[in-house]
DNA sequence: GCATAAGTATAGCTATTGCTATAACTGCGC
DNA sequence: GCGCAGTTATAGCAATAGCTATACTTATGC
């Protein structure tokens, strides 16, 4: 820590302040996981029967109710859902918008990973951690590998 | 909940037993990613400069050093790492082993990346978040296609 | 219309991961 | 050998993410 960059050569290790940026980048990613999960959930069960109910979001995330009950109320405090007391959930505009761009990479990630020959089963599993830390350019380059790679 | 799995083909959800099998294996990811990336930065410091500071760990993790401090107590607890009061911190053979494993997945995340046309300082990034959520099966696809795409 | 089942809310606990402020220790320079 | 800079340790706080237990509300069957 108290050498000019270009005076160690012998390891593997780059220049900090690059090194940083990409644990700062994973840390704001995880910080955004549960978040994502959630809505893209919520507005699957939307729209799959028409509504979300706590239950069914907590046997999906395998968690408790009560910790679903206390993620919801965080969501509804910055705006993404709506509760109506004992009633369901409902998404917000932001709600929505981020639901459907989490569901979209989510997607893409999935694809690509079969297209790279992984099985569709694995595929799902990591899908399910991966999406969250793949950039806009890394998914444009899923992208497009996985519509180079389709028979369509 | 209470209907048997074919009755409502709406949705695009799957069972509910086997969608909670993805959010399990991510949650577990997620509780292991620190850990990962501890051992490997220590190892990697090792190795470039003969030790471990907790001062050089947290600048290139980005986070304060009593943060460092107290996970290096928890690693402490959990036998991958031995620290002598005041001096620096130095890996078991447990550590050793989580760090090369580590090690060894990253780099293969990375090339990956880079070889499916992701740019070099992008690739950099995402693979510190993505390498934690790469199974087995992923990680042999991700070998596999790098392999065959290297001008070697 | 009432009992009961199903679903939701709330209280209170723990563990993890971060922070700031500050105290204690070590190693060097002189 | 002493002082001081650098490093580490510790205390105390906050937010997040989980849990169990329990109370409350709603919906449904009869
Ligand atoms: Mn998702
Ligand atoms: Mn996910
Ligand atoms: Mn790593
Ligand atoms: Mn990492």
């Amino acid at each position: 820590m108290r050498e000019p960059p270009s005076s160690a050569p012998e390891g593997s290790l780059i220049d900090p302040e690059v090194h940083v940026e990409s644990f700062r980048q994973a840390r704001e990613a995880r910080r955004l996981e549960l978040v994502e999960d959630y809505v893209e959930l919520i507005a699957d069960l939307i729209g799959d029967g028409g509504e979300a109910r706590q239950v069914d979001i907590a046997a999906r995330l395998g968690v408790a109710q009560p910790t679903v009950a206390k993620m919801l109320k965080r969501l509804a405090e910055d705006g993404l859902v709506q509760q109506r007391p004992y009633r369901g959930v409902f998404l917000t505009a932001a709600g929505e918008a981020l639901a459907a761009q989490s569901r979209e990479r989510h997607r893409i990630v999935e694809r690509f990973l079969c297209a790279v020959g992984v099985s569709p089963e694995t595929a799902r599993r990591d899908a399910e951690g991966i999406e969250h830390h793949v950039s806009a350019e890394t998914l444009d380059a899923f992208r497009r590998f996985a519509d180079g790679h389709s028979d369509a």
